[in-house]
DNA sequence: ATTTAAATCTAAACTTATTTAGAATTTGTT
DNA sequence: AACAAATTCTAAATAAGTTTAGATTTAAAT
């Protein structure tokens, strides 16, 4: 296709010089291995003149790096994760690396398959994923020892690994008490299943720890949990049911997922929460979360530095390629934006 | 790192057969160059068990393949972006390629480096992209001649390119007849900068077509331009300036970012459209559009088809590498999402 | 038992770079 | 001038596959 591209051999022969000096030379690498100056702005310029760019997979094939980097997410579309995925690509761009983005879809097999593919057969330098797998037994496989791995948003608490995460804890252990400090005193959690995943075990502690610190006791009835795959349905039965009831003062929802499915329920039930004086609070934050109705009291993550973070870690661990024993876990603070 | 890799040639020495055959075999080639049934049930069988995975980089660089693809996006942070990503994503996988996901963040450059790259250097087998290119001169270079391009919700004009596209056209004139006929005289449309961009040129022009089949006359000072660097300021002096000399009873913007911008001024100047009499419209939908105040009605884009026909088209380029004289240009309906 | 044909397999070339080990050239010293 | 040392460069090996051209082996035909 196209015209035929620039090869080292190329520019060498035009030169009369050996690939290897050529090779040397566009790495950068011309005086450490002695090559005068004036052959070295000999190679450069000609390179230029042909637009001469080195074959990726050669290079990759015979040096083992490749500069590329991916991040695996649950899901492109959820805006928590694109917009980490944006702060990432941004951060490495700086350094030298490219970001593929995959999405798994929560879908195990197929954050499996991807792994495989990319980090086993070291497609990629390093690893970034917000991982969906239930527990670490898969990434303890000899293949993916010493491979550099950071797990971001969640990670997996029987493996040791490097993470930067945000302080899931925190984030809902101060949402709790705002909502307490508001005269709250029957909170209903809505959780999402599966709840194994580290994030979401968190947010739970938290809201538990705060309710405990208040002198509020804990109810089992006030935690549900809701399934993914049916997320709407759960949330209109779970929503009916305890809304006619009448003693919930406030919703919390621990994702966002289930936060715009309570939107829906509420538009659909005609249910109007500050009319019923019912506090309506989220983790994650939305920026559309302005100007809904009823207004949302959320966490909001640091996404950017959660990016920034992971992509300034992945590559620490890439450079690095010495010992394992020694991890990185990185536990951003969280921030409340109450609105009204 | 790790364990040393299974290499065909490990597999070869364990069966004392050549590394040609198991290559043949492993590519599903077997019967084609007619190794014995018995023969690629052993190579299969011990391919298996020493868990062997080709490496991708002397595999490209030998084929030419790396079935690979590039998704290059103006902003993945952006929700109708991310959506489509997605889905181009979902599609790819099922036909054994991989999708990588890159932004460039409205920005030329960076688009250009990539592409560089990405394609000129045949990393990856084909390209979609959702262009910030002002014009298709960078796309006619020689290295880019046939290599497989399929662009995706804006077009270049100026080159003859295959694409996948919404129906701005159509949408914009439906969407601007929907307000006239529940009695808007005096739309105001706020258009993005750079407006070159063939998406909304074409609302624009399905914006003035409406207005003139009904007999309304299109005034300039309702057509505004955004700036993309200052879209915040920029709204504000304009609604600011127009919304109080009271003539106008709809704002139609182009974008869904303008449109956020909107609801956010609306929120600091305390402006209750509904009360006003003034309707707010939209291209790009966003589901939590459907909560908030005011109401919004909107374009809804397909963005699952889009994703999925950009995909197959891409596949479909890849696959006959031969003429570049046929072209397909593919324009999906879009709907209209009237609420209240 | 040869020859011919068909079935099955393999050695070597090839893809494009990087790196090692060493060659050729130049400079310096006595 | 002769030898050592420093400078500058290169041939060949290497990475791990795929493909070409051709070699064996087995079966069929006379």
């Amino acid at each position: 296709m196209g015209i035929k591209k620039t090869l080292l051999e190329d520019i060498a022969k035009e030169l009369n010089v050996s690939k290897t000096l050529v090779s040397m030379v566009i790495n950068g690498k011309g005086d450490a291995y002695g090559i005068s100056k004036k052959t070295q702005e000999k190679v450069l310029a000609k390179a230029g003149e042909m637009e001469y760019t080195p074959n990726v997979f050669a290079r990759a094939l015979r040096t083992g790096k490749s500069h590329l980097i991916a991040l695996l997410v649950a899901d492109i579309s959820n805006p928590f994760y694109s917009n980490i995925a944006k702060h990432v690509e941004k951060e490495l761009a700086t350094k030298g690396y490219n970001l593929m983005i995959c999405s798994t879809d929560e879908n195990v097999e197929r954050e499996e398959k991807l792994i495989s593919l990319f980090a086993e057969q070291h497609m990629i330098d390093g690893l970034i994923i917000a991982t969906t797998n239930t527990s670490g037994e898969y990434f303890k496989k000899e293949r993916l020892r010493n491979f550099p791995i950071v797990f971001i948003d969640r990670y997996l608490p029987d493996i040791e690994s490097n993470y930067v995460v945000a302080n899931n804890y925190q984030g809902s252990y101060e949402l709790t008490e705002l909502l307490v400090k508001k005269g709250c005193k029957n909170i209903l959690a809505l959780n999402i299943t599966p709840s194994h995943i580290s994030s979401l075990t968190e947010r739970v502690k938290g809201y538990k720890d705060a309710l405990k610190k208040h002198d509020i006791a804990f109810k089992d009835e006030n935690l549900v949990e809701i399934s993914f795959d049916n997320i709407q349905n759960d949330v209109r039965t779970q929503l009916t049911k305890r809304l006619k009831q009448g003693k919930i003062d406030a919703i919390y929802t621990l994702n966002n997922h289930i936060a715009t499915a309570c939107l829906n329920v509420f538009n659909e039930m005609g249910f109007d929460a500050k009319k019923e004086g019912v506090l309506f609070a989220s983790f994650d934050d939305i920026s559309l979360f302005d100007f809904v109705k009823p207004s949302v009291i959320s966490v909001s993550q640091p996404v950017e530095n959660i990016g920034i973070e992971a992509a300034n870690l992945a590559l620490h661990l890439i450079d690095s390629k010495t010992n394992t024993t020694d991890v990185k876990k990185i536990v951003l603070p969280t921030s409340i934006i109450s609105r009204n």
